[in-house]
DNA sequence: GGCTAGGTTGTTGTTGAACAATTCCACAAG
DNA sequence: CTTGTGGAATTGTTCAACAACAACCTAGCC
């Protein structure tokens, strides 16, 4: 019999980091990283390594590793014989974050052109507009952060990515605090569908004035609405 | 008598960052980024735990935490039970790696007029000329890696200047692969310069396409020399 | 010869316990 | 109200052990 045809090997390839998904600090990692994107682990809280390794189930020694790649993310602080603590947002953090999704979004705008990715944006945009009229706020938010790592992955390039997805996991440390994911979503809704169609029609230069107008306006409301909790506190 | 002054605290309070320094998994790292960035761990070297820690006099599992950061700042591959080796870099990384440098340190330039940080640009360019009088090819290599920072810095995000690091620090795997740092580093020395210039002249534009055209030609350098060293193995 | 099966060896993955070093808290003293 | 001084709790680091896995080697088979 003939071994298996080399195309269908080649799916099971891209597959291979799925599978590498084992390792218990991996996994230590994960369920830390969504408690931390869910809000369950408020900001400041101090990570107790032998409290949170007994919950776990891990060694501390593992959980310590676990630690380095978060800390590593800058989800978690770790400060020299004090512990680890999640990582709290400030004005002048969400401003930096800014910076950066603005020199990376726009990079992929200017790379869009003709691109055979940009189904992946308008696949975004239509998930978001399709989960709002369900009502599902969370999976308007997983379509939001979808797009704009789908903005950015206009450049083709893996690191990118990576770093987009990494600021965006930290922006959640934002969210997590203020309640109403609608209010924060549902406004933007529509400005990045504009985005898509602008992208689409090749106008990338007006699509990047959008886009930067677009993230001005976000982080003002996040700030915005950062000053107002720690008033409320 | 009065407490000790307000701004002199605040000076002390930026001096923190160099006061935790300790912990031996930091320095292990240390260690190890360095011994990779002078190439004395060739890519593709495994790193031995057993081995390692014997040598450095530190524990496995203190070794595995260093092992942890070092391999998300991508100098190092982690392979599930298989260990840890030194990162080989191929064109298509360097190809990524030259994306991602174009889009952050274009920002940096679009940021620039008027930046009270351009002194630091033009600080980079100095050493690196003076240096290259004095020979001195490793202080230029150096040199040059802070005029690519610098220009990111000019973003005033601290998260781009930790990428732009990261990145600088990746591409010196492919350096240390082939000899002759001169050569890699000479032609660009006087376009340094005039980046720079046009950088204070304020003409950003023109800067910009300079810039381009420059890590254009830096990747195609590199990735030739990636080719013809291969070949000669 | 070339290929497969199966055991051997060395390395990593993870745990648990131990001890030193450090921080934190409370309390006493000036 | 600031400055020492304990002691308790937590982190930093090491060590030893074992399970799990990968690479290598050998023997046997067609």
């Amino acid at each position: 019999m003939d071994s298996t045809s080399p195309d269908l090997l080649g799916e099971f390839a891209a597959d291979r980091l799925l599978l590498g998904r084992s390792s218990t600090v991996q996994k230590v990692a994960d369920v830390l990283r969504g408690r931390i994107a869910a809000g369950a682990l408020r900001s400041g809280t101090r990570l107790s390594e032998e409290a949170l390794g007994g919950a776990l189930g891990v060694s501390r020694n593992t959980l310590r590793e676990a630690f380095r790649v978060l800390a590593h993310e800058r989800l978690v602080v770790h400060e020299m014989n004090r512990g680890v603590f999640v990582r709290s947002l400030g004005p002048a953090d969400v401003a930096d974050i800014y910076v950066t999704r603005r020199a990376l979004e726009t990079a992929g705008l200017r790379a869009a052109t003709g691109s055979s990715r940009l189904a992946a944006v308008s696949e975004a945009v239509a998930a978001g507009e399709s989960a709002a009229r369900d009502g599902d706020w969370a999976a308007v938010a997983d379509a939001d952060l979808r797009f704009h790592r789908a903005i950015g992955g206009l450049t083709g390039s893996e690191r990118i990515d990576a770093y987009l997805a990494g600021l965006l996991a930290e922006l959640r440390l934002a969210f997590a605090v203020m309640a109403d994911p609608r209010a924060l979503h549902e406004p933007f809704l529509r400005r990045n569908r504009e985005i898509a169609e602008l992208l689409v029609d090749g106008r990338t230069g007006r699509a990047e004035a959008e886009l930067i107008r677009y993230l001005d306006d976000a982080q003002a409301l996040i700030v915005a609405r950062m000053r107002q909790h720690q008033e409320t506190e």
